[in-house]
DNA sequence: CGACTAATTGATACACTTCAAATTCCGTGG
DNA sequence: CCACGGAATTTGAAGTGTATCAATTAGTCG
């Protein structure tokens, strides 16, 4: 279940994440300190990088891949709680355990610092304290946000809100077809997506069907996804005329 | 539109929230410095304290009372997303305003802090930081707990699931006939926790009928509410045995 | 006591789930 | 390069939980 620990990996200024990771505000000579208490660590997908209640000796950013944050009842029933990309933090200051899994979506490489040290440093060195409070604070938004689709959303518009929130943030719009149009891949199975959505997998693949037929998205293969109209995309996941940002 | 401001409110010392709201930490000096830019706000049950998107030009803390956290669509769906008790935070460090409607559900009093003024307090005074990340975690927790009611939860579990939170921290569990049981009354109109659930007002209507028809609550009136055993309500809430906590 | 709002209850409609089968995708080995 | 096999996805048909629409009843304040 151990993950390999790679003790060379790059040195914090040139790591892709600097600029928005828990360590974005910290100086040179704060890095040099973090880069004493951190490692490594991969996971392939699919592999679980923390089990909910296990104790963890580490805290620590995304580097890349995609990892999901998940909640299950006994009988089985799951609910996805947090998407994790890159320069995303795992792990909780003053906490023994995550209440969730951590699961490797795709293969993932995980900064992880020692948990002790890392807190130490963070009594001492306000510049983290204060990231970490941001991006609990965008974490929360978020959370919210999310709230607002699994209870008042149609399942149409779940679709639709998800898709908006994944073109959003992926790095990949340079391609687009022409102005306006968005193309990325679907970082998640059916079943992730039914996860994150509170539906059954059955339903999200009707949904994506519908939405293809009328002409929102256009699809090759299963997770290659074309967004002709980011607007029209917008419209249909209920949010507000253009959702505050277009591109 | 505008509360009343109180000046001569009680002094920090003899606050009721003092060792739970975002001051707790704060020693002798640090409350002495707060008293200089607080302020005590009153407002009436029904009554909105923060309209979404509005500039905000204060932070504060719940005193007494309860509100509620709301998000809307155009077409009127409406998602609470956050219920806030005495010693809660209200408003972000950094951001201008509120994208949720803050609203009295209950008389509130607020504990205010001009904005400019804390958020230099916070750079100088880690011990607010800190309180305030410590109580962002929790909340993202709760968050997260709730997507899974939302996500997940059938009617049934849902009105469980609100009436066990309620019921955790309600103080007036001393008057309970006999241990194990609990009793309180309900904050909220079966609109609010409609909204709350991701449901509709008739629906919880129904749910909490048949709650009663089964032994699980009991009602005098509509507001105040009798479990005779509590570790039923928790099962009926699908969270495992005994959820943690027992009393 | 009467008017207004909150809550309950009933009947029907429909969105989503469930169960089941067919199809597509994609890596693996021949 | 192509054929094979298992997993992911799509599609279909029927069932169910919750929403919707519509009265009725209970509670509350003047």
């Amino acid at each position: 279940m151990d993950a390999p620990v790679l003790n060379n990996g790059p040195t914090c200024s040139d790591c892709p994440i600097r600029h928005r990771a828990v360590c974005a505000r910290c100086d040179v000579d704060e890095l040099e300190q973090l880069e004493k208490i951190k490692y490594y660590r991969s996971f392939e997908a699919g592999q679980t990088i923390v089990w909910s209640d296990d104790k963890m000796d580490f805290v620590g950013s995304v580097v890349t891949g995609i990892a999901t944050l998940t909640q299950a009842m006994e009988d089985g029933r799951t609910q996805m709680v947090g998407l994790l990309l890159p320069s995303d933090f795992v792990g909780r200051p003053g906490r023994d355990g995550s209440p969730y899994d951590v699961v490797a979506t795709s293969d993932v490489v995980m900064c992880c610092f020692r948990k002790r040290p890392f807190e130490q440093m963070m009594q001492e060195t306000p510049h983290i304290a204060q990231r970490l409070l941001e991006m609990t604070l965008d974490e929360l938004d978020a959370a919210r946000e999310w709230m607002l689709v699994l209870g008042r959303k149609t399942a149409r518009e779940k679709i639709a809100s998800l898709l908006s929130i994944i073109a959003r943030r992926d790095p990949q719009q340079m391609n687009a077809p022409r102005p306006g149009a968005v193309v990325f891949d679907l970082p998640l199975t059916r079943e992730a997506m039914a996860d994150y959505l509170g539906l059954t997998l059955e339903t999200v693949s009707r949904q994506i069907s519908a939405l293809r037929r009328d002409g929102v998205i256009a699809l090759e293969g299963k997770r290659h996804v074309t967004v002709p109209d980011m607007r029209r995309l917008l419209d249909e996941a209920g949010d507000d005329s253009d959702g505050g940002h277009l591109n």
